[in-house]
DNA sequence: ACAAAATAGTTATGTCAATTAACTATTTTG
DNA sequence: CAAAATAGTTAATTGACATAACTATTTTGT
């Protein structure tokens, strides 16, 4: 393979960051972050359901009878945080725990009527969210925004 | 072949959302993010610096002399937020405040020597955390994220 | 020129999220 | 069957953050 006249960048420079930050992922994309949670939650205020918790209610419907644990590390927060969130999706009417099991400990997770019913609603109103934050993408350039997303994930 | 018996979607079909929240850019975006922040955070602990506080410094440094309402806004926080951002840089050592203007309300905000030299370290790690944050992408992947980010901040 | 309004920064106060520690009830283990 | 572990909860602490109120200057309108 013969000569790459000038290709060959410094072996271990530092990076001129030119403008910045704005090189980084992980700042330019806390912004984009801040900007699409902003939308959702307007977009969801009128259920009076933050976007913590339409995930919460998201993931009992995919895992239904899940135990409180379970859906704490889905949503990588503490047990005592997951606590809270149920009292509020309970006294809301949307889920509910149910001693189901032979533990007697644990509960298992449950979506009311109410709960599906209102999911399903609030997940057209996040996708739809979704799309208009991300509005300035071509829709494949959207599908390859998530592709990409998805392999730095997990 | 018999007419799309069944093929046609309803027009304003609810997006099935098949696993659920994996389609939509803000959710898969956030588990990122949070990734990505917990690698910098870790690695910038050493020096004692959060993340927040290397952009403020990152800030300073690109528009040396602004007010502190300005690294306010370009931070997306309060004044008062700021004040007390400040008032961390300057007891580390790291920036200060200067009565500059003819406006005697206003100050203007300098990184010291130490806060120059120490941001340059600070650059380093975060070029190199955000890299393996994102070591699962090919470089020219990770320029498509960039450029894809960056279309829809702003 | 000067009183009134606006502006930069600060301090004080309150709220809310989130973490840790400590507690109860049940189950598992040695 | 006593000791340890587990599921969930409550309590206490912390920390981020916003809002309101205050000081010191500057600008503006008459």
């Amino acid at each position: 393979m013969p000569r790459k006249p000038k290709a060959t960048p410094p072996p271990a420079a530092p990076e001129p960051l030119d403008s910045a930050l704005n090189n980084l992922v992980g700042y330019v994309m806390r912004r984009v972050q801040m900007k699409l949670t902003q939308h959702l939650t307007s977009r969801l205020e009128e259920h009076d359901i933050r976007p913590a918790q339409f995930t919460a209610l998201s993931i009992i419907e995919q895992a239904p009878g899940l135990m409180q644990a379970d859906l704490a590390k889905a949503l990588a927060i503490e047990p005592p945080q997951a606590v809270l969130m149920i009292n509020k999706l309970e006294s809301l009417g949307l889920a509910m725990r149910i001693r189901s099991n032979p533990d007697k400990r644990s509960y298992g997770l449950f979506l009311s009527k109410t709960g599906e019913q209102l999911l399903q609603q609030l997940k057209e109103i996040a996708v739809q969210s979704d799309l208009d934050s991300t509005a300035a993408l071509a829709p494949e350039e959207r599908q390859q925004l998530l592709a990409l997303l998805h392999k730095l994930y997990r």
